[in-house]
DNA sequence: TGTACATCAGTGAACGCGCGTTCACTGATGTAC
DNA sequence: TGTACATCAGTGAACGCGCGTTCACTGATGTAC
């Protein structure tokens, strides 16, 4: 059986292929129109389905918002792991920071969903519990992959740096703000180097 | 004559008044609801006027919360100019950098709107040649404070930079990486003296 | 093997809501004569 | 000085829209006997 839009209804028990489905569509229309043109029934549309489908699968349109997030944070983990080989670990932690710019340029309105933006006062009063704490252990996985790269150059003396978890919050925090502020402003004269210049004095690295 | 609100109408040539209580009532939704909750009908309810009325102030919701990042960005580089006197340069460029800092932390959901997050990607498209280009220029302002800051340490040789520009434009996406993080992510195990950490190496700034 | 039945994977119509926007208007206030 | 008039600063009702959510339902598919 076919619906309207030619989608083929899953058969039993493979039901929950629609969520996969509606988090791409979800993603999709992120990526498109904004997390503005991200509702429940835009998601509906264009997964092909009814809306009232999407509630077998996620509560509200917040849920799937989360579901996208989880998936963009696997993918910057992936990314982030995926720099290939490196003689030296300088070299390295350089080519995870340029990954994660990278990842955020590539994908920014997906990159925003990841950092708040999405999770307003109002409603993430209510949802901190759950999903706030869900998102930073997502977040962390990203992070713990700077954090060991970090480490590596210390051990390796490729940086001048003493304190590892400090040393690769700073350069997390300088590669978020970077990001943010490129896609944010681009008509800014942004000076060339300027990633490496950041990378380098935030992780102490040697010139 | 008042309304049932209990608002008095304002004189004749007096009606620009309007626009500032708009502009108010939209900050004032910001703060306390988050940018989802600044619509046309919610800022018209919060100043006590009807709906209609704003758009003698006003083309659309956007061009409200535009005025309302326009008050944050005068704001901010007031802040940033009002850090007191400082015999070192260093110590002023850190009061800078630190009086950048609080105010993002002190109006998190006001600095979100200044850099972004806004002006999703649909609609900027059509109002980038206007709006961004304003916004960009008011955020020059405050960025001009930070690199003259900036500059002074290197001639007065408190830095080690030989680059102005860059070096500021370095120190600026830090500071906004920081801001943002922290506020987006409050769960991470923030080291402390990161501020300190993350403004001195960027800043070249000596020990 | 056939058949009744339970369940799964959705659909379609309907609801009430708040939104942005328009339109014709109102009543106070200043101005020209 | 009085009065007609233009203008200003809004109001109030109405519109169509898309939204989230509910409800009863449908029809294919697997299962028990």
């Amino acid at each position: 059986m076919t619906t309207s839009k030619g989608r083929v209804r899953n058969k039993r028990g493979e039901g929950a292929q629609l969520r996969d489905e509606i988090v791409s569509g979800a993603t999709r229309l992120l990526v498109q129109g904004g997390e503005h043109s991200v509702t429940l029934r835009a998601v509906a549309r264009e997964v092909g389905i009814s809306a009232p489908a999407i509630y077998q699968h996620f509560a509200d349109r917040d849920a799937i918002l989360f579901a996208v997030a989880e998936v963009a944070f696997a993918e910057l983990e992936h990314a982030l792991n995926d720099v290939g080989d490196h003689a030296d670990p300088a070299d390295r932690l350089r080519a995870v920071a340029v990954a994660y710019l990278t990842f955020a340029k590539h994908s920014p309105t997906r990159y925003q969903i990841m950092f708040g933006g999405v999770w307003d006062a109002s409603k993430s009063l209510q949802r901190t519990p759950s999903m706030a704490a869900d998102l930073a252990e997502l977040g962390l996985g990203a992070f713990r992959i700077i954090s060991r790269a970090t480490a590596d150059c210390i051990e390796a003396g490729c940086s001048t740096g003493t304190d590892p978890h400090a040393d690769a919050t700073a350069l997390w925090a300088g590669l978020h703000g970077l990001a943010q502020l490129q896609v944010a402003t681009p008509l800014f004269p942004w000076p060339s180097g300027l990633q490496s210049t950041l990378i380098d004095r935030l992780a102490l690295l040697r010139g």
